[in-house]
DNA sequence: CTGGGGAAGGGGCCC
DNA sequence: GGGGCCCCTTCCCCA
């Protein structure tokens, strides 16, 4: 993922973009939530299991998939589920829902489509796309035709006012201002995030608490996935792999640099 | 120079 | 629809 868009630091206030005209109220955490506590007690994770960073599968560059990996491609086995997040439903469960939001991607008008029609002749191809016309033999055809060609041409788009980023919701679209307007401002720097997690992370910066600790040693982390960086230093074989090489890295950035250090264009 | 830690970003998913 | 949480990724800095 590109860091073009992100949020820049703006602790000298005459760097700062004039956000003064965006709607977004501010929002200020308590100071008592810095220094009274009760600081909200996470679990520690699943990740303590001997199972957690157990390596099995390796990525190279060329086989990384495109950001955000998906759950059930991780790189290793039993790994995201095991640090709590609960597993995706299969992938035809989300296939409808992913592209479409909560409303089924399939019209009323479709469904009557999709019964069987009493033509001989269109026995073959009996999904017929509302807004096109084009004939498919099977649901998941005409399904697929939905979500890449006609639903994405005549959905409306969401473009955000501060750059040319386009969203196909408006949930998403305001999520996204939200990187713009900078809302959450801790009450001890000044420095501002897009959502309040982003600041309850970065309030832990300053209390210095770090709830996920490393079974294996004795460090601890504020970040779950800078423990999860971490426990890949433990571990033989290397979560990233060199195609070249075969080398590992606990990084993709370590590996980046390796391959763009000459390692790949030397052989 | 390399590897690792710290901090922070965005998008996606679930409730 | 919004909030909370998660995952992945990136950049910076340091040993």
């Amino acid at each position: 993922m590109p860091r073009s868009f992100l949020v820049k630091k703006h602790f000298n206030s005459a760097k700062k973009p004039n956000y003064s005209e965006l709607d977004s109220p501010t929002v200020l955490i308590s100071p008592y939530l810095y220094k009274g506590f009760p600081v909200p007690v996470i679990p520690q994770p699943e990740i303590l299991s001997s199972v957690a960073y157990n390596p099995i599968t390796v990525w190279t560059t060329s086989s990384l998939p495109l950001s955000p990996l998906p759950n059930d491609l991780s790189p290793i086995s039993g790994y995201p589920s095991s640090l709590g997040r609960v597993s995706p439903p299969p992938l035809s469960d989300t296939s409808s829902k992913d592209h479409s939001g909560s409303e089924s991607p399939i019209s009323d008008e479709d469904e009557r489509i999709h019964t069987k029609l009493t033509d001989p002749h269109a026995e073959a191809e009996k999904f017929q796309c509302s807004l096109c016309n084009k004939s498919y033999s099977t649901y998941s055809g005409l399904l697929k035709h939905k979500q890449l060609h006609c639903d994405a041409q005549t959905r409306k788009s969401f473009s955000c006012k501060y750059c040319e980023k386009e969203y196909v919701s408006l949930g998403a679209l305001k999520m996204h201002i939200r990187t713009h307007t900078l809302p959450c401002v801790c009450k001890i720097c000044g420095k501002a995030f897009s959502r309040p997690w982003l600041l309850q992370g970065h309030i832990r910066t300053h209390t210095g608490e770090k709830p996920f600790s490393c079974p294996h040693c004795s460090r601890a982390f504020a970040d779950r996935s800078n423990l999860r960086a971490h426990l890949q230093t433990h571990s033989d074989v290397k979560k990233y792999q060199c195609k070249n090489c075969s080398k590992t890295f606990s990084r993709m950035s370590l590996l980046h640099k390796h391959e763009e250090s000459g390692c790949c264009v030397a052989h």
